[in-house]
DNA sequence: GGGGAGAGATGCCGC
DNA sequence: GCGGCATTTCTCCCC
């Protein structure tokens, strides 16, 4: 039928659309009973079972998984272990309609634009899309003082913390702005220190929330235009 | 080649192998250089591009999208749009390896065991598990007082909110659990409610913090059987 | 490896 | 539709 093993160690991804009944254990235990399914093998361990509708696998191996093909007495199984994970599924296939193996050569990886990164950068370099007058003096200090997006003083001198969030900021967002803004008082011996929440909406649960401790909201929209000398190169590439 | 929209109108899946570059516009913008990939369309719509690495699709468009495959000068190009969502994808194929499409039947869904809800009707049934004495009142109190997984008095009387967490309780966890014990506070106008944080691991600074707001931890661990005889009617259907 | 946080998170349920 | 929350979340980054 298919030499699973052969093609995986000679790098291919390996499709099968089949009847199969699918078990789980590891992470949780889980019985998918027989249906006709999409099974993807790839190179590196991964295996996903996707059913005929929706987004996400109904179940998978994450990378690392080793995988064993074996003829039975109704059919055929495809038994994965991941050892490390002390995880194990096994895909128990009555019918097979079609096996399709290809070997993939990609070196590409993708360009992202819009993600809460790029909105700190633009504050960063626009200062006032925050206020007249905010002067930024870090962005992204990861060690230093945690995880602030933006950094920085207003016109006034007093200190300013900006949490941006690329969609909906909701009250997780001022939990997090609290934080920041606590630890840079206590790292600078200040007694007060704005905070600021920078996104293109807010819920109304957090706006409340917000206000309630004495932060504030400024409406910013994630920059989603991918920087066109980068795309242009990689365009060039194509040819 | 191969007429897409026939084969989704016939409620087949579709998986091409292919050299591809992807384009994005939606809710981030994305481009991802050519190379070669996996593209898979269900005929609700779904559309995954899959690398042949990884457990992730790098892009993908979720139900209800619409396509159009059409020939172009150097390949092919697959056209994804859903207008509800203001978002589109581009696939530019500059090689199809194969196509595969099949008819897919699955009526069935999968059964999970061990998930935070498995934990809390086990505490219900079981709650000794927590303490000596524990005495659930009710389960996944979603419309009076929150989320509240289990909530209950103890053998002194007191008002007790347990939170469970499947794998490894964190500081979230531990805010959770605080807004759910001030909520029941103010409901029910006592003074001193206790808080229980159910887990099989629980992390240092959610510890500390526990410890801190008063509330306490216990190791508990998910039930992971899937209940037999569910499984039995299962696999009985199969015959 | 653990912990914290983002993600084009997704998906579910309740209002 | 929004909002809150779990997820076999996944992924990245830093300590």
């Amino acid at each position: 039928m298919i030499d699973v093993q052969e093609s995986l160690r000679k790098g291919e991804t390996i499709v099968i659309f089949c009847n199969c009944s699918v078990s789980y254990s590891g992470r949780a235990e889980s019985y998918l009973p027989p249906g006709d399914r999409l099974v993807i093998v790839k190179a590196d361990g991964t295996l996903l079972v996707h059913q005929p509708k929706g987004n996400m696998p109904v179940n998978y191996m994450k990378e690392g998984a080793t995988h064993h093909f074996m003829q039975t007495d109704g059919g055929w199984r495809l038994e994965s272990i991941n050892i490390a994970h002390k995880e194990h599924l096994d895909i128990d296939m009555s019918i097979i309609y079609s096996v399709t193996n290809q070997l993939l050569a990609d070196a590409g990886s993708i360009e992202l634009a819009g993600t809460e990164r790029d909105m700190s950068d633009m504050i960063f370099d626009q200062p006032d899309l925050i206020e007249p007058g905010f002067a930024p003096l870090s962005r992204e200090e990861h060690t230093k003082v945690g995880f602030i997006d933006v950094f920085g003083h207003d016109r006034q001198g007093s200190l300013v913390v900006v949490e941006c969030k690329r969609y909906q900021a909701d009250f997780h967002a001022v939990h997090q702005l609290e934080r920041y803004v606590e630890k840079i008082k206590k790292l600078r011996g200040v007694d007060k220190v704005r905070g600021i929440i920078a996104a293109p909406h807010i819920t109304d649960n957090a706006k409340a929330l917000l206000e309630q401790k004495g932060f504030s909201f400024k409406m910013v929209e994630p920059p989603k235009r991918l920087e066109r000398h980068k795309k242009q190169q990689k365009r060039l590439g194509e040819f």
